[in-house]
DNA sequence: CGGATTTGACCCGCGC
DNA sequence: GCGCGGGTCAAATCCG
């Protein structure tokens, strides 16, 4: 053991350069790298005017994240590639750990020459013993929360699937009565207030969703003998349900046709237990998915062309140079963009040589802390597991924004008309706003593009919000939308802040590699989620799987699906945001529910 | 030497 | 049509 952690610290020290070759693109190690480039470009003494220019930005303050990485060579962020890393994850996982101390140990007293007196080997073998018989009761342990987990997962189903059920026959029911606007239901007062505020999409993880919550106990307890049992033809409306109960997304719809529209093109391959629908999710970023489920020609032509320009931006402290979203880019431009001093960065992804998608990394004039990190287009390659949880949350919330852009909406009153949900301080605001002022960043000219629908994911609440509310996070918002004009497209805002951790999850996951020590309950969390599947031994999970194609009809409830699978997975909200946080935080980026179980395979492949 | 980054030039869309 | 700004290209450069 501490010989492992000796290399580790002695690589780290000694070869900073190592370890910026590590860290890719993604901007690991920034400040070594900067200091690193310094000297170099100094030391050099023929430095050209590359580097001269190089200089100036470093000095500036203003530093694009290739000037910090530059010669780093092959961009693989998530791959943590320090031992330190590896140590941690072997400590992490509760049948290995004993067993390395185990080893260590032993091989450790092989080569004492002091130990070679029989006392001393007894109480070796006493140690091995007890460390066996550890690795046993720990073994045992996990079985039993595996199987403990695995149970409240089917009965969460279960209880989903008939919550799912008494609600669409309740819909049904209404829908052919609904001649009238007085309509009692378990969800009526969505419908109403979605009557009066269309377009209104909330994805909340907040404590408001245990009115959500509530309703479904009572729809429970009213009926529980009459569990549903058809296991196929209501996935569908699982999925759509489950979001607005376990994992706290209300859903509204303009209007009731768009609901049963939603709810009958469901495929009923999409149910949660399908691990398929979230490669599909993840890896179809601006989902061609979309593009079949919309209801109209006009609305068709219109979705289409948003798909492709739909664009996720991603608000985040992040010390630096971007974020380790798990992807391999390659810097192909720079420009000082319009209203923001600093340069905003081009990137590509190159983990398939024809991948589409794009990203631009930008710090916030306001806050240079801020990195703002906007996502565009979808990859067309199965996808590093750390790459899985941004890109399915960004999928996700380009689907959401794509989808709730292309219905019609009328004029909302306020600039700040999404609802929000706050759990212990956890926040997940979708803010429609296209008619009233944009949630757009201020001098971000990544967000506050004009050409493109963007969806902002913010992480950067202040740490006094703690326990931020959704009115807070709506003014906070609200105050950084105050000097943007309308636009053309809306913006659509998610966030995701949570006043402890928000201000350290960006930066952690700037430092993925970093992270791996500093929470250990992730791991475990991940592995949590995931027992319902079979962990995948491969790097690269099948992300895109071009010979299963997606359902033909997908819709926005799917995409509400997605976005809450990238973000929740497990029925506590919490604990399922945690453990996506924290996945991300880990460089392994892989949420819960997506590419948990790659993500653990991956963690012990890690090296 | 291969790959990544830098950066000026170019293209294109949009507003006037 | 012109200018502006965003986005991309590609040669030069850097780096391990």
């Amino acid at each position: 053991m501490t010989l492992v952690v000796m290399d580790t610290s002695s690589n780290n020290d000694k070869n900073p350069m190592k370890m910026k070759r590590s860290s890719p693109s993604s901007g690991f190690g920034a400040d070594q790298g900067v200091a690193i480039k310094r000297e170099k470009s100094t030391s050099n003494g023929s430095s050209s005017n590359n580097s001269d220019r190089k200089e100036r930005q470093l000095e500036g303050g203003v530093v694009d994240s290739s000037n910090q990485n530059k010669g780093g060579k092959s961009s693989s962020p998530n791959k943590p590639s320090s031992p330190n890393q590896r140590l941690e994850l072997i400590s992490f996982n509760n049948l290995q750990a004993p067993k390395t101390t185990a080893t260590i140990r032993s091989s450790a007293m092989d080569t004492n020459p002091n130990a070679t007196s029989s006392s001393n080997k007894k109480i070796e073998d006493d140690q091995l013993v007890s460390a066996k018989a550890e690795m046993s009761e720990v073994k045992q342990e996990n079985e039993r929360l595996k199987t403990t987990l695995s149970k409240v997962v089917k009965d969460y189903q279960s209880l989903q699937m008939h919550f799912f059920d008494i609600v669409q026959k309740e819909q049904t029911k209404q829908k052919s009565t609904d001649t009238t606007a007085v309509v009692v239901q378990p969800a009526s007062t969505h419908h109403k207030e979605t009557d009066e505020e269309p377009e209104l999409i909330s994805l909340s993880l907040g404590r408001s969703n245990s009115v959500e919550l509530k309703k479904f106990k009572d729809e429970k307890t009213n009926s529980t003998s009459s569990k549903s049992k058809d296991g196929t033809g209501n996935h569908e409306d699982d999925l759509n349900k489950g979001l607005a109960l376990g994992l706290g997304c209300k859903f509204e719809v303009s209007n009731h046709a768009a609901r049963a529209e939603l709810v009958r093109s469901q495929s009923p391959e999409n149910s949660f237990e399908e691990p398929k629908e979230e490669e599909v999710v993840g890896e179809q970023w601006p989902p061609s998915k979309i593009l079949k489920t919309v209801r109209s020609g006009d609305d068709e032509l219109t979705q289409q062309n948003q798909v492709k320009k739909a664009r996720v931006s991603v608000r985040a402290r992040c010390d630096t140079p971007t974020m380790n979203d798990g992807c391999q880019w390659r810097k192909y431009g720079q420009k000082i963009a319009k209203g923001n001093p600093c340069p905003r960065a081009y990137y590509r992804c190159t983990v398939a040589p024809a991948c589409p998608v794009r990203k631009q990394v930008q710090r916030c004039a306001e806050n240079m802390s801020i990195l703002i990190t906007t996502y565009e287009g979808t990859h067309n390659h199965p996808l590093p597991i750390a790459a899985t949880a941004m890109a399915s949350t960004t999928s996700a919330a380009a689907c959401m924004l794509l989808s709730g852009s292309t219905s019609s909406r009328p004029n909302f009153g306020s600039a700040t008309t999404g609802t929000s949900g706050d759990l212990n301080g956890l926040s997940f605001n979708i803010s429609d706003n296209s008619r009233s002022r944009p949630f757009y960043i201020p001098n971000s000219s990544i967000s506050s593009s004009p050409s493109y629908p963007t969806i902002t994911l913010d992480l950067t609440a202040p740490p006094a919000l703690s326990s931020s509310t959704s009115a807070s996070a709506a003014s906070q918002f609200s105050r950084l939308s105050s000097n943007f004009p309308s636009t053309r497209y809306p913006s659509t805002s998610l966030n995701f802040s949570s006043g402890s951790e928000s201000s350290t999850i960006p930066t952690s996951w700037g430092n993925g590699y970093l992270s791996y020590g500093n929470q250990p309950y992730n791991k475990n969390q991940l592995g949590s989620l995931n027992l319902g599947r079979q962990p995948q031994e491969n790097f690269y999970q099948p992300y895109f799987q071009k010979n299963t194609p997606p359902p033909p009809q997908q819709n926005m409830t799917e995409s509400i699906a997605a976005a809450t699978k990238a973000i929740t997975s497990d029925p506590s909200f919490r604990s399922a945001l945690a453990a996506a946080i924290t996945s991300i935080v880990n460089g392994g980026g892989a949420n819960g529910n997506q590419a948990g179980g790659e993500n653990v395979g991956q963690n012990l492949k890690w090296e």
